[in-house]
DNA sequence: GATTGCCCCTAACAGCGTTAGATGGCAAGC
DNA sequence: GCTTGCCATCTAACGCTGTTAGGGGCAATC
């Protein structure tokens, strides 16, 4: 949301051979871009006018648009934050769960901006550290740390990915999210049961529970499978537990 | 590589007013040359030139390139085969979801395609059919079937995305996947200890395990959480319902 | 024979990512 | 102060993209 300091007005500010442009300033002028335009929208030359620039000057500082796409989806974790370090570790797994799903709800195209990226900057890092710290100092094995950590990367960008997407037809026209998912009810319903009895069964079960619902269930599933690999004396009140560290 | 039967050459056959494109032969197209050029290398010239036609054709069978990739994540999930059903329903789950990725890690950039896409074509419903019905079996509620297809659904989607994805710069020159996952190990182990202590103590463990590990460690904690939901008897003579391994 | 509707065509538009080579400003060396 | 040379941006262009408008042929219908 800042201004960047750095910007298209004072590039030539006092006598230091500071850069106009720099992998920063682009990333945030990207970052404007994707939340004004979407993911499809953004384009090198849309960026580089955010800047007061021509395209090919990214250029110089930017690989490709693949390199500046790794840059922006670092740049779009800059104002996570992490929950309080407090409380049991499933609850905190979990709020770290809840707020980092709503945190790329928030920011536009995100988990399409991340799909299939792995380029860690900085911000992801920062992110990264202190859910292994969680992790940690839950009881997990190093091991096991890195792995749940993995696992509960892959569930939350996962998740939002395919809830940020577009419901193909009922949607992208007048039609608001909550109307096109009965629609899509009505057609699972619709459908031969002889050859989907399942599917014409249980299309209100399929399509009625909220996102929200959904994402919690699949999270304590998540949190129900890693506590089986803590000592059993885990989850009792809030009995700061065990070997930390 | 087999030529498209109704393909350009018949397309005027007997005297049955036959296109010589439909909606089927366009996204087998698509698929082949998804196959050949990739996600990035798809574009409707290329799948109709595959079709020996001229890119506006396409245009009278499909409302644009989003209606096509709508098509193409249909179709690559054509010749999927779900396991047999037979065994407990955990080890039938199991295999469901070891195969379902090794299908996908097969089609070239198919979860790509996949990604953020919610067009449930024949093909998948056939497949998601066939989950809810061992989903059922294994004495899962209605509700909790269907929250738990989808919950598998998107752990291995996002999985496979994320498996799927170029290791940034080193994989893309010459450096075979394994390299470049140990360079990434001494980028982590390089990291300021101060700041990252986490990350560079747990830099061996983040990259060393192998994607089929990691894959099946998630796998085996969202059946312990699912297991949870099912009562304590499990299913039938196959008792075995707590731990793994 | 005329009409209608389906289906593919040619031609074109605006925009895309990317590159080559020119240009201008600033710092350092003489 | 002049020259040298690098840095950072520019202009111009290439080939490609998705998409639309409108032309025309062929089969079936009236």
């Amino acid at each position: 949301m800042t201004e960047e300091a750095t910007g298209a007005d004072d590039r030539r500010g006092g006598g230091a051979p500071q850069p106009g442009l720099t992998r920063e300033s682009i990333a945030l002028a990207a970052l404007r871009v994707l939340e004004r335009d979407g993911i499809d929208g953004l384009s090198m030359r849309k960026v580089a006018a955010d800047l007061g620039v021509k395209a090919a000057s990214l250029y110089w500082h930017v690989r490709n648009k693949e390199e500046l796409l790794d840059l922006l989806s670092d740049a779009q974790m800059a104002d996570a934050v992490p929950p309080p370090r407090e409380g049991p570790w499933r609850e905190q797994l979990r709020s770290f769960g809840e707020l980092h799903r709503q945190y790329l709800l928030g920011k536009r195209d995100a988990a399409k901006v991340a799909a299939g990226r792995l380029a860690p900057g900085p911000h992801i890092l920062r992110l990264m550290e202190d859910h292994l710290g969680r992790l940690r100092a839950a009881g997990f094995s190093p091991a096991d740390a890195a792995l749940a950590n993995h696992l509960l990367g892959v569930y939350v960008q996962g998740f939002v990915l395919q809830e940020q997407a577009p419901l193909s037809a009922a949607e992208a026209m007048g039609a608001g999210r909550l109307a096109a998912a009965t629609a899509v009810g009505d057609q699972l319903r619709a459908l031969p049961p002889a050859q989907f009895p399942h599917l014409v069964a249980l299309a209100g079960e399929i399509t009625e529970p909220t996102m929200d619902q959904r994402f919690s269930f699949g999270l304590e599933r998540l949190l129900d499978g890693l506590a089986v690999l803590l000592p059993p004396t885990g989850t009792t009140t809030d009995d700061r537990n065990t070997t930390h560290e």
